[in-house]
DNA sequence: ATGTAACAATTGTTCAACAATCCTTCGATT
DNA sequence: AATCGAAGGATTGTTGAACAATTGTTACAT
């Protein structure tokens, strides 16, 4: 029995991770609700949603937009993402946790083989969720789930390139195995370097 | 020019940090929205802003109400807290950004010598912050002022215990002398170890 | 070209209404 | 007496319309 307003930002949410909605797009709140069938005031709602999910800017007076990348977001991501993930893989965690890393893995390899670069994507976050799930803490988990859906926002196009995660594929494997051998700080070691390498990328890709 | 809503929102917050609401209690939209003279609208954004900082919870269709603290989630905050301050601590920081932590532990000294528990609680929460803004980033930043702000809410009674900071001058102390050293392993352990002790505490507290 | 005054468009906020949902009270039934 | 269920009241969820405040633009005068 979701809300209306909860059904308006999940449908904003859709399109923005679809690319539908570019950054820097204006979303005007009579227009939206005409579209959606929804009064202004729920759209509002909604936009207050994604205004604390950082996928939407509200300039006071003038109108929100979807959120675009700054110079330095690129990094400050990262730095989240290196605090949050490498302090999660360094407390190991439950073997159930650890089987979901391994299952995310394996879901990358079957969308590998299928050639299925969208799938290789979703595949890749939810390895790196997995991982943040190690530490079985609600509040990491929501602030990762942010985290990822800010990149599928901004790297939208960097997604689409498809052999893009071609590296990532052999890294998380050998971040898995280490995880499952228990090798907590070569783990660690392993995804700091990814990260960094990453972050790296994306930079390169988003200066343009 | 904040927003009115905004305006809501920042007496909330306050009266929430003060303990005037108490955890449970529960926010009925007309009688606030009389009481602040404002509409039930804004009554309502205000509301969505405070849910996204968990400091308020809300229960479809049955109205919002103070969060309160659920076994388990003393713990969820201080793995974040751990995840969040260690890396930003291991990662050191430019000189502005240790002075700053530097700031913080004389203004807890000076709030010590004047007996001033409650400057001896924001001071703390002050060092904290500095810790974690010595990685510079601003999400960081957001995150760990949301988790000091659910603290404010949740511990009140504990910050209101005198001696409950007494040992914690030192152990900040300890922590920023290392840092100026640029020890950052060592300072990044005496940080953990503070933080593990801090949790037991409140567990301990929160208990009854 | 520059500044300024009117104008249109959009947001911020209020108000009033109504449907949907929840909680309680009060019976009715067994 | 206890249980169940049906009204009733209260509050939330959502809508629609209105208006003030602000911004951006256009047209005009200098």
């Amino acid at each position: 029995m979701p809300s209306v307003a909860d059904r308006v930002a999940d449908e904003l949410r859709l399109q923005l991770a679809e690319g539908i909605l570019l950054p820097g797009a204006r979303l005007t709140e009579s227009t939206l609700a005409e579209d959606l069938g929804v009064s202004r005031n729920t759209v509002r709602e909604a936009f207050a949603e994604l205004a604390s999910e950082r996928l939407v800017v509200r300039h006071p007076n003038r109108g929100v937009f979807v959120a675009s990348l700054e110079p330095g977001d690129v990094h400050d991501v990262y730095t989240v993402r290196r605090s949050v993930e490498v302090s999660a893989i360094r407390g190991g965690g439950s073997p159930e946790a650890v089987a979901a890393v391994r299952a995310a893995v394996e879901e990358g390899k079957r969308a590998a083989a299928a050639n299925d670069d969208e799938g290789l994507g979703t595949a890749n976050q939810h390895f790196h969720g997995a991982i943040v799930a190690l530490a079985g803490s609600r509040r990491l988990n929501t602030i990762m789930s942010q985290v990822l859906a800010e990149m599928r926002l901004f790297f939208h196009k960097a997604t689409l390139d498809g052999h893009f995660y071609s590296r990532y594929l052999e890294d998380n494997e050998e971040i898995c195995v280490a995880l499952e051998a228990n090798e907590l700080d070569r783990a660690a070691e392993l995804l700091l370097a990814y990260l960094d390498r990453s972050e790296e990328k994306q930079t390169e890709v988003h200066e343009e």
